[in-house]
DNA sequence: CTGAAAGCGCTAACAC
DNA sequence: GTGTTAGCGCTTTCAG
């Protein structure tokens, strides 16, 4: 917005007329004379002008702008929710300003906050650990949010959401060890994600109890790490011993990046992967069918969330009612899996 | 934008001042009277105040926003390095609107010409090629942009750039297989990326040529397919057959997303890889590590090309002259290249 | 030290 | 149909 650049005024004096005759020539104003419509757009044209959206928004009370809040870009779930977002909103006149939490309170709240600044039109927030706080400050905005796989219970009123079903995920991943014949089935998670790891463990728990299978806390093991430098891959190769000296020959993971982690831990302690252990994953990442064994899997349709959510709120912007959406993940058989040997 | 919120008026009639003085209090202005300063701070902190900062923008001709365009934020290099851009923005107070081209002319065209009407500060465009077209646009928005790994020659001087040295890069992959033994080296590119797969065309024959091994045109196989809905991988699997037949026991391939396809084809096809043949790949992305073998690549530090052309782009806002930037890969020796097997 | 007034570039009553 | 005027919320001379 450096120098000074050609305005209506600018164009208005050309032509001879007022900048709001500019003004309405240009946005097809039906009153304008056809012959004088067409002039200003030629010369508008020819004087390259481009409309200063700074002050559109300032008149408008609307910046066609949304804020989009992930906790990591880099992080390929993300990234395809992003994707899925963008896609959606470019065809319709929204920019999307991108912010990164690092999965911190304080960077999410400043990213919130700026977009509060900016007066985006809505928000979208995906996974993050909504708190009290979060609930004040987005209902202080008052402006249209959707949050996308958010670990929140209070769902206020101006919150809506557009969310996983992960005690189903984490059922179906379970019931398909099951199905193979796996009985000592481990669960390995991540701590520093309280819901979804919360609902992922019920899941995999009460799959466990329909099928008679007493569960045992040995297989189970979580990762107490809130630090977020180490990666899920990290999370997934530290704690595998530890399952894997509880005998289990089956183990549900948090997700895709978790069981990458355990899978390189096998490769290098020599356990083969289905042979002596199976591995299920969740999210559903492309990385996922480049490992060896490909993943088995339960999908999360990424590009769809950040579709879904981005239409919800571009429903809100047009005052419609919503309805918050649980999707269904389903599950994807791959090489990781197998029926469990009978010796 | 929608409700009406409190302004520095409503402060300013609480307080009984002017909103001049309001406004010169909250910017910290040292002409205020310490406690008028405290006293409108307070009131504002209470009224929960949030300055309009598109009304800032309009009067201050800054938008304190950059644009940033990737091809597809779903690609992990441009996660990488929009995470990095990211990284250095926010710190700095710049907000980023992130648009995806698709590798599409007018999309990006499109996008360019988006942020324009928003006055964005800078602009960063990564993986773009360049046209006659484009250079006429940003000429025109004559705001400070940095081009990323981008492809063209004509620099214009408003332009500035942070690049790999992909030249560089594919000698380093070659010599590397050369110093394995390997003698009869394929190329795997892909033909929708005119510059830098020249680019490192070249460097792969300037490698050869340098070993004394005479090039042979059926080593080099580049993918003729505009299709953008063919994935990297899908190249590199699809485009593998073609440079086996030419009994190449080694092959350095256009990026780690074809290394992966080949890979991918080698598995199928039984081939073993490294044994019965090497690979080698380019970027260093994260999945370049969790396939099996793991891939030998030539690495980007991808981060820091972000940060650094995000760095630039800060110079630039404040007036610095800056420099060009071509950064150095390196190897990074993987499981997927080895000796050639002396029969 | 503080207030009045102008103006950033645009839209929208309200006149004529 | 088109011009005039006000105003979106803020910063910044210019007075006092």
């Amino acid at each position: 917005m450096n120098k000074r650049r050609i305005s209506i005024e600018d164009i208005a004096r050309r032509a001879g007329v007022s900048h709001s005759t500019v003004s309405r020539a240009l946005r097809d104003n039906a009153l304008i004379s056809p012959k004088v419509r067409e002039e200003i757009k030629r010369l508008a044209q020819e004087m390259s002008y481009v409309p200063n959206a700074i002050a559109q928004s300032l008149q408008n009370k609307r910046t066609n702008t949304i804020g989009v809040v992930v906790t990591s870009i880099a992080d390929p779930f993300f990234a395809e929710v992003v994707e899925g977002i963008e896609k959606i909103a470019r065809p319709a006149g929204l920019s999307v300003l991108l912010s990164a939490s690092h999965r911190n309170f304080e960077q999410e709240m400043a990213a919130i906050d700026t977009f509060h600044r900016r007066r985006v039109d809505g928000i979208l927030v995906a996974d993050s650990r909504i708190s009290k706080q979060h609930i004040k400050q987005l209902t202080q905005i008052a402006v249209p949010t959707v949050l996308i796989n958010s670990q929140t219970e209070d769902q206020s009123e101006i919150l809506h959401s557009v969310a996983i079903d992960d005690r189903l995920g984490a059922k179906l991943a379970t019931e398909h060890l099951i199905s193979l014949g796996h009985t000592a089935i481990g669960y390995l998670g991540v701590g520093d994600r309280s819901r979804s790891n919360q609902q992922r463990l019920e899941g995999y728990q009460m799959a466990l109890t329909e099928a008679g299978i007493p569960p045992n806390t040995d297989w189970v093991s979580i990762s107490d790490e809130y630090d977020t430098r180490t990666s899920d891959v990290n999370t997934g190769k530290n704690m595998l011993s530890k399952l894997l000296s509880a005998e289990v020959t089956g183990i549900f993971c948090y997700n895709d990046m978790v069981a990458v982690g355990a899978l390189l831990a096998c490769q290098e302690l020599g356990i083969l992967v289905p042979r002596n252990l199976s591995l299920v994953g969740f999210d559903g990442i492309a990385l996922g069918s480049y490992v060896t064994p490909a993943l088995t899997t339960v999908s999360q349709p990424m590009l769809e969330i950040g579709g879904y959510a981005m239409q919800m709120l571009l429903d809100l912007l047009e005052e419609k009612t919503v309805e918050n959406r649980v999707l269904s993940p389903f599950l994807v058989e791959r090489g990781s899996s197998a029926a469990l040997l009978t010796i």
